[in-house]
DNA sequence: GCCGTTTTCGGCCCGACTGTTTTCAGTCG
């Protein structure tokens, strides 16, 4: 069967999710659930190795034989014998029991034995009834932690997207700034990394009054709950039960205390383990020279020097995935990050011809004030009829409108002739060839049939990309985070097909699409396809979002050369003729 | 189960906090 990698490493991660709850070794869950992230990471389909090259799986760093073997079980017999056998004797919906917060294996194993308990509808009840404090190493606190943490895990979902976690990390910032006892407070976590949802939000404050910082946190605004509270360490509940951790530790500790809360876990894993060989250890503290039962701290006050004394470079937070970075240091070959300072124009944008807010003249002068040097108006085409799409008469109209507002520009800005054109249910362009042939910068989009088969889909895109005006596909998946999945696309058809037709595809900045997702990003690097990031704009606000496009491609370790609009106009026009 | 310029066997990151315990297991990040 073909399945996508996230498919792949959903099902080991299953598996481990079985074996952990049946009390396997833990060393051999840690590989399953290593293997999975490794799968889901990884930049080629592993479904095309099986068919292909099996020989290549097990040289990949993480997956072994016994990993190999499952997913090569997967494709080939459509599942995986161990699940089937662990299934047998554990019922799938006991795994709902480890969603809640301070209910581990352990725990919900002892549950599922004594009391025969596998939904959380019956852990409530029993709960309720008093049955759960009776077992051993459960008491009357743990009951109640279990029925408090029962709601929230039926509040499902509680990953919010990455700007909506920076709009309260923000104003969390600023309340604690105003406390006297904070000396110096930054963010951590998978926030700081990035990453396009973020679970809960890590604070880290230098502080010789950790007692007064956490008193004030307490007084957050919007505070809802106190889940713990120690010397050095609180977690409270905000508005909608997101959670945010707090630490306060001593100025010599901090950068060791901030690459430790960076994450992610699998690279401080390999950062420690790195640190050992070497005769070392990291922790929170910093870093210390262990030699018999002495140890001497080496590094700790900043990052660099934690990185440093460990000869590693600094890593870009975005980059600490243990995805290829420790590759990278060791090759010598780390890449340099796009800013946002490095782009220099926005390709996809829309006006008051259709769905925007703003005129061609008002998107201009917003991105003058941004600094950009050039801009394409790419308004709907017909099909988007609810958007008021542009018919081949209004088009043509709008670039006449596009080439005089040109000619009354006296520096070098330029606005280019554009056009989001969807691509047909059936296949083929929403607008004739003879009219695209006059614009700059066609971009082919599907808005339509998002719910059509793989192939029928895949067919559209890279029927698209043949087609020799269209200079790139946009949010070229569908997604829409914590909203809609992405439609059913071979990827790896549309990279080879943007490939052999020498087009591009889009990073849709938009903070819902991220659309190409930040491993896709590091696709389409490895095989040298440029990317566009563009903001998608439907309002002058809306060139702000190039920011968070930034951000997922400095996670798929995009350099300013992998992204063409870091370029002037025309040496991206160039590359389509060379 | 994975891995190897100290190892093909014997390791596998490290500490805070809680609750149920009389010194520690489980969970979390």
């Amino acid at each position: 069967m073909d399945l996508d990698n996230v498919a792949i490493a959903t099902e080991i991660g299953k598996l481990a999710d079985l074996l952990e709850f049946s009390g396997a070794n833990s060393f051999k869950i840690r590989a399953y659930r290593n293997g999975a992230r490794v799968i889901k990471d990884f930049p080629d389909s592993f479904t095309t190795m099986v068919h292909n090259d099996p020989s290549k799986i097990t040289a990949i760093q993480g997956i072994g034989k016994g990993v190999a073997e499952k997913i090569t079980q997967l494709i080939e017999l459509d599942n995986i014998a161990e699940i089937d056998e662990l299934l047998e004797v554990i019922p799938v919906s006991v795994l709902d029991l480890l969603r809640i917060p301070g209910l581990g294996p352990k725990k919900a194993a002892a549950l599922y034995q004594t009391l025969s308990i596998q939904t959380l509808d019956q852990l409530q009840a029993a709960c309720e009834d008093g049955q759960v404090q009776e077992l051993k190493g459960f008491a009357a606190k743990t009951e109640q932690s279990i029925l408090d943490g029962i709601a929230i895990a039926a509040a499902a979902n509680s990953r919010i997207r990455w700007a909506s976690a920076d709009k309260l990390a923000q104003t969390l910032l600023e309340h604690l700034r105003a406390c006297p006892a904070v000396e110096r407070i930054e963010l951590a976590g998978s926030y700081r990394r990035g990453r396009e949802t973020v679970g809960d939000l890590d604070l880290l404050v230098i502080s010789t009054k950790p007692a007064d910082v956490m008193d004030c946190f307490a007084e957050f605004p919007e505070w809802e709950q106190t889940l713990v509270r120690g010397d050095t360490k609180m977690s409270i509940r905000v508005l909608n039960s997101f959670q945010v951790d707090l630490r306060v530790v001593q100025q010599e500790s901090f950068g060791a205390a901030w690459q430790y809360f960076t994450g992610s876990k699998d690279h401080n894993v390999a950062v420690r383990g790195h640190a050992k060989q070497l005769g070392m250890k990291v922790n929170e503290y910093g870093v210390f020279k262990v030699d018999g039962d002495e140890e001497i701290q080496v590094a700790g006050a900043t990052e660099q020097e934690v990185y440093e004394v460990l000869g590693l470079p600094h890593f870009a937070a975005e980059m600490r995935e243990a995805r290829e970075e420790f590759q990278w240091a060791e090759q010598g070959a780390l890449p340099e990050l796009i800013e946002l300072s490095e782009i220099q124009g926005d390709l996809h944008m829309h006006t008051t011809a259709t769905d925007g807010k703003a005129t061609i003249a008002e998107m201009v002068a917003a991105a003058r004030e941004r600094g950009l040097q050039y801009i394409a108006i790419t308004d709907h085409s017909q099909r988007v009829s609810i958007a008021r799409g542009l018919t081949a008469e209004r088009v043509v109209q709008q670039w006449e409108e596009v080439d005089r507002f040109n000619e009354t520009i006296e520096d070098d800005f330029r606005v280019l002739k554009g056009i989001e054109c969807d691509i047909l249910e059936a296949g083929g362009m929403d607008l004739p060839d003879e009219v695209l042939a006059l614009a700059d910068w066609v971009i082919a989009s599907v808005h339509f049939g998002q719910k059509q088969s793989r192939e029928q889909i895949t067919d559209r895109i890279v029927g698209a990309l043949e087609n020799p005006h269209v200079k790139i596909i946009a949010h070229p998946t569908g997604r829409l985070i914590n909203r809609r999945e992405a439609y059913q696309v071979d990827m790896d058809a549309v990279f080879q097909a943007a490939q052999d037709n020498r087009k591009m595809l889009e990073l849709n900045a938009n903070p819902a699409r991220l659309d190409l997702h930040d491993v896709h990003c590091a696709a389409a690097r490895k095989r040298e396809i440029p990317l566009v990031i563009s903001s998608d704009a439907h309002s002058v606000a809306g060139l702000d979002v190039m920011q968070y496009g930034i951000v997922q491609a400095r996670r798929g370790g995009l350099t300013a050369a992998n992204v063409a609009n870091t370029q002037p106009w025309e040496k991206i026009q160039q590359w389509f003729t060379s």
